[in-house]
DNA sequence: GCGACAG
DNA sequence: ATCTTGTCGC
C-alpha cells in the first residue's frame, strides 16, 4: 500500500491554495497529480484583470541552473510593469509528463521577486492538456492561487485536426471525447500553439486572454517577454 | 513490446 | 530546454 500524497490547503493573499510535499522520484510526482487534479478549477473565478503575467524558465551550466523569469504587462496596453530573474539550483531532470515538478521551485522563486502579483498568468507548457490533466500552467495556478493559461508549442497529449491557416483559428484539442484544450494559428502560415486552461480560467476565456495578448508574433506579448528573459536574450 | 513524449 | 550560422520561403 502506497502511503497516502500529501496534501493540505491553505490561503495565500486571501486566496485558497493547496501545498504538498515535494517529491522527488517519479511515481510520487504521479500520485500528487492524480490527488491535485481533483482540485482544479476551469471555471472562470478571476479578479478584473488589469495586469497579466507571463512565466517562463530556462537553463544555464548544462542545466544545473534554472533561469525563472515572471513578467507583469499591463492588461490594456502590454506595456511591461515589471520583470523578475530568479536563479535557483535545479532539483530535478525533465521527465515528459512531471515538467511542473522541474519548473516551480524556480516560477515561484520569480513570483516572490514581483512586488504585485499578475491578476493572470500566461504560463510556458500545458494546463490541463496533460495526460492526468495536471500540467504546469494547472500545477502552478493550484498552488499560488493565481488564475493561469497553459501556453505551449508542441502537443504533450491529445488529438485534433487540421487549424484552418487564418489568424485566430482554432480547433478543439481532444482526449478522446473530452475537450482538453485549443491547438490556436496565431498568425498566418505558423505552427499553432496549443491553449489550454491552467486553474480558475475556462477555455473560452483562456483563448480570448491569449488572444488579447498576441500582437505580430506567434508566442503572446507575456510569453515572448519571459522567454527573453529567461534564456539570456 | 513499440512508439510518443510540454520544457 | 540547450548546443549553433547561414539560409530558404512567404
Amino acid at each position: 500500500m502506497q502511503p497516502a500524497a500529501h496534501i493540505t490547503t491553505s490561503e495565500l493573499k486571501g486566496r485558497p491554495v493547496v501545498a504538498h510535499d515535494w517529491p522527488h522520484d517519479a511515481p510520487s510526482c504521479r500520485r500528487i497529480q492524480q490527488a491535485l487534479a481533483e482540485r482544479v478549477d476551469t471555471q472562470d473565478d478571476l479578479p478584473p484583470v488589469q495586469t497579466i503575467g507571463g512565466i517562463d524558465i530556462g537553463f544555464e551550466d548544462g542545466g544545473r541552473t534554472t533561469r525563472a523569469a515572471a513578467v507583469v504587462l499591463d492588461a490594456e496596453t502590454l506595456e511591461v510593469r515589471e520583470k523578475a530573474l530568479a536563479r535557483v539550483p535545479t532539483r530535478m531532470p525533465y521527465i515528459p509528463g512531471l515538467l511542473s515538478f522541474r519548473e516551480i521551485p524556480g516560477a515561484l522563486a520569480a513570483l516572490e521577486q514581483l512586488s504585485a502579483l499578475p491578476d493572470l498568468a500566461l504560463v510556458d507548457g500545458h494546463g490541463i492538456a496533460h495526460p492526468r490533466r495536471l500540467g504546469v500552467a494547472t500545477h502552478l495556478g493550484l498552488v499560488t492561487g493565481l488564475p493561469t493559461i497553459g501556453v505551449a508549442k508542441k502537443r504533450l497529449t491529445g488529438q485534433h485536426d487540421d487549424v484552418p491557416n487564418e489568424r485566430g483559428a482554432w480547433v478543439p484539442l481532444l482526449d478522446k471525447d473530452e475537450t482538453i484544450g485549443a491547438v490556436l494559428r496565431s498568425r498566418v502560415s505558423v505552427k499553432p500553439i496549443f491553449i489550454s486552461a491552467g486553474h480558475r480560467v475556462s477555455l473560452e476565456s483562456a483563448l480570448a486572454w491569449t488572444l488579447k495578448a498576441l500582437t505580430r508574433y506567434r508566442l503572446p506579448e507575456t510569453t515572448r517577454v519571459a522567454d527573453r528573459l529567461a534564456s539570456n536574450r
